[in-house]
DNA sequence: TTGTATGCGTTATCAG
DNA sequence: CTGATAACGCATACAA
C-alpha cells in the first residue's frame, strides 16, 4: 500500500504538499495539485486512517454494545444506527454482550483502547460506578445510568397503559403481563407500571409474569408461558413485552386450542417484522426504532462537537392494531 | 488519558521498560515490573490500540459487509461472526450495503483506509474486477467471486433438492419455487437448479417466481406472491427461498382461506427464528449459520497467518420438518 | 536488566 | 505557494 511519502516522491513534492491536496487546505497551485492527484491515482493511494486517527485523536468510530444482534429489536436498531452513523462519517464497531457483565466490561475497555469516539450502550448489566471511568461520550438506550449520561428510550410507561387499555376496551376481563426481568435496571420495566396502573384504575384483575434476564434463552419464555396458562387457565388477554414473546404465546394458544383473538387477545411490543409476519398479525406497541437510532447517533456526535444534549429523550409509542386483538 | 510516557515517568523508568511489561517481552526485574504495574494502575493506563495498530500494521479489525443486519438471516450470521471474531481477539466493523453497489464499493475503500485486517463479504452487487484492487484477505459468503477468494456457502443445490423432494413426498402435485433474483450472481440460486432438477426427474409440474434484487423491500415479495396465486390458483406446494417469504406466503394463504398444510404445503429456507415462531412452524431448510460464521472468521484469520485455506467450503444443509408440510 | 533512538503514516507549525 | 520538522503513542533494534 502506497503511503503519502510515495506519492510525494512520485509527484516531486514534499509530503506536506500532498497532505495539502489531500485535505484541501492552504494555498496550492493548480499545476502541483494536478500532478499530486495524478500520482495518487497512479499509486492508488488511500490515506491511512489509523495514522490520521492517531494524530487527530479522533477515530470516527462508535462502539455499539447490545445484548445480541440476533434479537429482532436490536437487529433493527443496529441497522439504523449503522445507517445514520455512516451518514455522518462514523463507523460502527459491533459488540454483543450476551448480557454477561464481564463481557460488557471488557467491551468497554476494548473500545476505549481502540480510541472509539463514543459508545452507544444498549446492554445493561453494569452498575453505575462501572461507568465512572468511561470518559467517553456515552449514550444509553432504555436506561438511566447516571444524570450525566444521556439516555434515549420510548415512552414505556405509556406503552404499558396503551396496551392495557386496548385489551380492556376489547373486552378482556382477566389479563396478564409477561414482562422482562424486573430485577434489571431498565426503563422497559415502566411498561409494567403503566400496565398495572391502568388495571387498577379500571378495577381489573391482572397478573404479572417475569421472564429471565437472558434475552437469548427462549426456552425460559416457554416455561413462563406454560406457568401462566397453568395458573390462570381462563386468562383472556395477554400483554407481552416483546413481539417474540407474543409469538410464543400465540404458538401456545394454538397448542391449547385457544382461538386468537376470539378466546384470548394478545398485544406485543416493539413492532418488529415478526409482528407483521405472524398469522394473524400481532397487535403491538410500536417503538420508533429508527428515530431512537438516529437520536443515539446524533447525541454521540453532538457530544463530540461539545454541543449540549438533553439528558432524557423519551420518544412516543403508538398502538398498531392487527389480528391478535 | 494517560499514555506510556506518563507511566514511565511515574515509575521512573523508560518507555521501553513500560512497553516491555505491557507486552511481557524481554528481561525485566520483578521490582521494576511491579512498580510499572503500580504506575499503570494508578494512572488507569490503557494502551492506545491505534498507535499499536499503526506500528505493527495490524488493526485486529475485520470488516463485515452485508445487505442489512435487519434481515434475520444476516442478523444471526452477524451475531456469530462477531462472537467468533471476539474469541480470536478481532473486532467487527459493521457495514450495511443495502444492496447498493456504490455503497458496497465505498465501504470496501473505507475499510481499507481504516486498515482492517480482512473483509467478510456477504453483499454481492460488484463485479469481479472491482475486487482486483482489494489486496486484503477476503472471505466471501454465498458467492464465488474469483478463484483466489475463498467462499463459504451451504449446499444450496442439495437444499433445493431436499425441499422439492419433501414437497413431492408429501403429495404435492403442482409446486412452485419463489426464488431470489436469479440475475444476482450468488450461489443461493443453485437452490433453484436443485429444485428444477428434482421436479423434472420426478416428472412434476413446477414453476419458478423471482423476487427483486432488493432484500429489504418486502412489498415486492407480496406482489410476486399475489401473481403466483393468480396465475396458478391450484398450486399445492411452495418452496420459498427464505423463511420470511414463507411467512408471507402463509399470510396470503390465510387471506385466501387456503389451509396450511392441508390444501397447500410450504417449505422455507434458512431456519431463522421466525420459522419456529410461526403458527404452524415452518418446515424449512436449515442452514448451518453458526458454522458458516465460524468458518468465515477462521478463514480471515488463517489468511492473515498465511495458512492455506480452501477456496470452496460448502456446508451441509438439512430439512427441519414443522407444521407447514 | 534497562535506556536511547528511530520509525509507523499523517498533520500542523513555522520558516522560506 | 512550498518544504523541513516535530509530534501523535507505541514497539523495536541496538547500545550500554
Amino acid at each position: 500500500m502506497a503511503n503519502i511519502k510515495d506519492v510525494a516522491k512520485l509527484a516531486n513534492v514534499s509530503v506536506t504538499t500532498v497532505s495539502r491536496v489531500l485535505n484541501n487546505r492552504g494555498y496550492i497551485s493548480q499545476e502541483t495539485k494536478k500532478s499530486v492527484q495524478d500520482a495518487m491515482n497512479r499509486l492508488q493511494y488511500q490515506p491511512n486512517e489509523v495514522a490520521r486517527s492517531l494524530f487527530r485523536r479522533q477515530s470516527y468510530m462508535i462502539g455499539l454494545i447490545i445484548p445480541a444482534v440476533s434479537h429482532p429489536f436490536f437487529a433493527k436498531l443496529t441497522h439504523f444506527i449503522e445507517f445514520y452513523a455512516h451518514l455522518q462519517g462514523y463507523k460502527i464497531v459491533l459488540c454483543n454482550s450476551l448480557m454477561e457483565s464481564n463481557k460488557e466490561k471488557d467491551y468497554i475497555e476494548m473500545l476505549k483502547r481502540h480510541q472509539v469516539d463514543g459508545i452507544i450502550m444498549g446492554s445493561h448489566t453494569l452498575e453505575v460506578e462501572d461507568y465512572k471511568e468511561v470518559r467517553l461520550p456515552v449514550v444509553s438506550f432504555d436506561r438511566q445510568i447516571a444524570p450525566k449520561i444521556p439516555y434515549i428510550s420510548s415512552d414505556n410507561f405509556t406503552g404499558g397503559i396503551i396496551a392495557a387499555e386496548h385489551l380492556i376496551e376489547k373486552g378482556c376481563k382477566k389479563i396478564a403481563h409477561i414482562s422482562g426481568s424486573l430485577a434489571l435496571n431498565v426503563l422497559a420495566n415502566k411498561r409494567n407500571d403503566g400496565f398495572i396502573n391502568t388495571c387498577r384504575k379500571k378495577g381489573l384483575e391482572y397478573c404479572v409474569y417475569e421472564t429471565d434476564i437472558n434475552v437469548l434463552e427462549n426456552d425460559n419464555y416457554e416455561d413462563v408461558i406454560n406457568r401462566l396458562f397453568r395458573e390462570i387457565p381462563d386468562v383472556d388477554g395477554i400483554f407481552a413485552s416483546s413481539d417474540i414473546i407474543a409469538a410464543k404465546v400465540m404458538k401456545k394458544c394454538s397448542e391449547l386450542g385457544k382461538r386468537v383473538p376470539d378466546e384470548i387477545k394478545i398485544v406485543g411490543y416493539d413492532d418488529t417484522d415478526i409482528a407483521k409476519y405472524m398469522v394473524p398479525g400481532i397487535t403491538t406497541i410500536t417503538q420508533p426504532i429508527e428515530a431512537m437510532a438516529k437520536y443515539a447517533v446524533d447525541y454521540v456526535v453532538k457530544q463530540l462537537d461539545e454541543e449540549l444534549v438533553p439528558n432524557e429523550t423519551v420518544l412516543p409509542v403508538s398502538l398498531t392494531a392487527r389480528g391478535t386483538t
